[in-house]
Formats: structure tokens, sequence, C-alpha cells
DNA sequence: GTCTATACTTCGATAGAC
DNA sequence: GTCTATCGAAGTATAGAC
């Protein structure tokens, strides 16, 4: 609303307050949802004063773009790393399905369904993320012997999104019925196509996705 | 909180004011969010006194439950309809791949991440229609003479509910890439496996998704 | 950079008259 | 079944002292 003109004093994006402002508003976010936060909650949370929030960001949507922002370019620096070490279908599956964070973009998602704001910024990291696993897959694909002919990559791609997701999503419900199932059709089709025994990254890709994702929470957009 | 015993009037579950409320509290539910759900806005959109609300539903939960069970019922019935009258994989698909009505599956998913009585209530309906639509596609893919061995149905409705989702959630967002092409996908797989011409319910398979799916938003949970 | 103080709005929910 | 009246709590945001 009162974009025009900035009257107020507004915090160095550097500091240390700030951060934890930050960190509060994500946890409360993760926890009881984006109507949890609030001015108040976070101030709280952070064992701050409110008014701080206000000093740091402009408006309540400036904190959640600065929330979502903050876990989304960790998340693809993560992302990039991974497929730097182990440039593997394996690889990429495991950092796909990894579920932590789905809570996450959900509650964005559901953000961006009515704030054009919020909107933009999960749509252009959207399109980053895509991209780099677009390529990722593309050259796993190739290297796999598949041909776009056979699966392009991009419906691959949907494909796996789409299904992480929807088993990310029914898991937070605690509806698992199948995906016991599924998680070992994927695993079988990944392990004819590369085989464990042979793949020169085996050291690497046989960790666990907690290796190979790192400790935090990730951010799986889009969903 | 206050659920022990109940001291306060409630509304007949038949009153026309309570279905406008319902109605209501929907409408705001899709164009603003769950958060614009409020007692008092509710109240204005359906040009009634805010207390009402308070008459007719105990909490704003019983409200929200409400509004999710009308549309869920609603949706589960217009599925069966529509298998019953073709059951083909060609309709299963055209009914999961319907974007409507994915706005409102995602701010209920929204909802349940922090609200237990919300996600008990989805719970139950996604796996009622989970079971309704692992039947139809069981059926559907014997009947094309794929066998469980080559895709176990239960893979290939995740596969296909994960797809779904992901296409009508990232068009929300206005991230449309390589959607075409899934859906060309999909399409050459299903004339594949049904030939158009050689299909008893042609006429019926052949019209488009508002014909198969009827004029109504559709929930598309889980997500 | 952080504080106190505060303006103003909206929230869920209830009591009790009609 | 609907109304008026109202409670207490919580929301965003700002001004100005320190």
């Amino acid at each position: 609303m009162a974009s025009s003109l900035q009257p107020r004093r507004i915090g160095a994006a550097d500091s240390k307050t700030r951060a934890r402002l930050v960190d509060a508003a994500e946890q409360l976010l993760l926890e009881e949802g984006y109507a949890a936060v609030t001015s108040r909650r976070v101030g709280a949370r952070a064992e701050l004063k409110p008014q701080l929030v206000h000093y740091y960001f402009r408006t309540m949507d400036d904190l959640f773009t600065e929330v979502f922002r903050r876990r989304a370019e960790e998340n693809l620096a993560r992302f990039q790393r991974a497929m730097a070490a182990d440039p593997s279908l394996r690889t990429l599956w495991r950092l796909n399905a990894d579920p932590r964070g789905s809570a996450f973009s959900i509650e964005f998602v559901a953000l961006a369904n009515h704030r054009k704001t919020i909107r933009a910024e999960i749509a252009r990291y959207a399109e980053r993320f895509r991209a780099a696993q677009l390529q990722a897959l593309t050259a796993a694909l190739a290297a796999d012997g598949i041909t776009p002919d056979q699966l392009p990559p991009i419906v691959g791609l949907l494909l796996m999104t789409g299904l992480s997701q929807v088993l990310a999503l029914e898991d937070a419900l605690g509806v698992t019925a199948g995906h016991a199932a599924a998680v070992e059709f994927v695993r079988d089709v990944i392990d004819r196509l590369e085989p464990r025994t042979s793949n020169l990254g085996a050291g690497v890709s046989d960790r666990g996705c907690t290796d190979v994702c790192g400790p935090d929470a990730r951010v799986t957009l889009p969903v």
C-alpha cells in the first residue's frame, strides 16, 4: 500500500537480530502455518519486542519473502553440490524424494494463492530450480542410455516431482497406502539403469538421504 | 477447548441460512485463502450478521469441516458417476487432470498441517477417494492388458495423481514449462492402450473434461 | 538499534432480549 | 432464528524518546 515513499527507517540486512526474526518466523510457519506468523508471535518466539519486526521489515509480506528466499537459495545450493558430487539418477531421486520441507512448500503455495508478491517470488525460484533439475536429469538419462524418444527428460522430471510431492503430502496427512510399493518401483527402475556395483560413484550414492541432502529441511517447490 | 458440555444453542443442519454461510466461507477460502475465512467476513459475504456463524457452528473449525465435507462428498459422487458411465483409463485421467479445485485442496492441506480436526477429516476422505480410484484404475489397466507385474495399479495411481497435482499447482503459479509435453506423453500412452475408434465408450470418452467432470470445482486431494 | 506508548482494526465467542 | 451489545485478546503499523 504505502510503497511509494519510504518514511520509515529500516534496519540493516546483515543484522543478527534480523536473522533471529527470520528464524523465528520460519519456525512458526512450519509448526503452525502461515496464519501463525504474526509480528507479535514472531517477536515472542525470537524473544524480542514485536516492534522490531516492523523495524526490519516494512510489512509482514516482506518478512515472508525473506523467509522463503533464504531457504530457497540454500536448497538450490545444496542441490548443485549434491549433483556435482554424484550426477546420477539415484542422487536426483534421493534429493527429490526427501520429504523434509514439504510442509514449508505447502504453506508458501497456499500463501501464493492470494498474495501476488509471494507468488512472484516463488515462481521465480521454481523456474530456476526446475531448470537446474532438468539439466541434471537430461544428463543422467543420457548417461543411462535413455533417449528423449523413450522418455523426454521434462516428462520424467514432472513425473518424479509429482510422485515425490504426493508421497510427502500424503505422509503429512497420515495416508501412506501404496507408498512403499511406489518407492520400491522407482528403486527397481533406477537399479536396473544404474547397477549399484558398477556405479562409479558407488561410495557416494549408497549413502542415505541425510548424508546426500544435508541436515536441514528442503524446499521442494513447486507444490 | 470448551467441548465437554454444550451450553450454547446450535442451529439446524438443514437451515437455508446455514447453507448460505457455508457458501460464503467456501468463496472466501478460494478467493483469499483460509486466513480470510473469519466469522465477520463470512457473515458479510453472506449478507448476514456474523453472530449467526457462531449460532450454526460452534467453532470456526466446525465451519471449515463442513465446507470441506460438502465438496468432498460431491466430488466423490461425481467420480463414481463418471467412472460408471465410462470405466476407461481415459476417463480416469481426465477426471484426475482437471485442474479445478486444486486451490481448494491446497488451502485445506495447509490447514491440515496444523489443525488436527481438519487433518482427520481430510485423511478420512483421501482414503475413501484413493480406494475408489484404485479400484477403477485396477479394472481399467486389466482391461487394457497391463499386468500388475508391468505396473502395479497403486504405483500408476500415485504417478498419475502426482503428475496432475504438479501440473495444477505450477499452473496456479504461472509456471507451465513442459506441461504440454507431459500431457501429450500421457495422451499418447492412453491412445496406444485405448485406441479412440475401437473404444466402446467412444462417444463418451471423446467429450471434453467439462462434460465428463461436471461444472463445479473438484477436490483433488490429496494435495 | 531498541525501547515505550499507542492508534486503530479485527478476531472468536458469548449473553440475553425479541 | 435473529437481533443488539459486548468482552478480552490479538492483529498491523507508527511516532518518538533513549
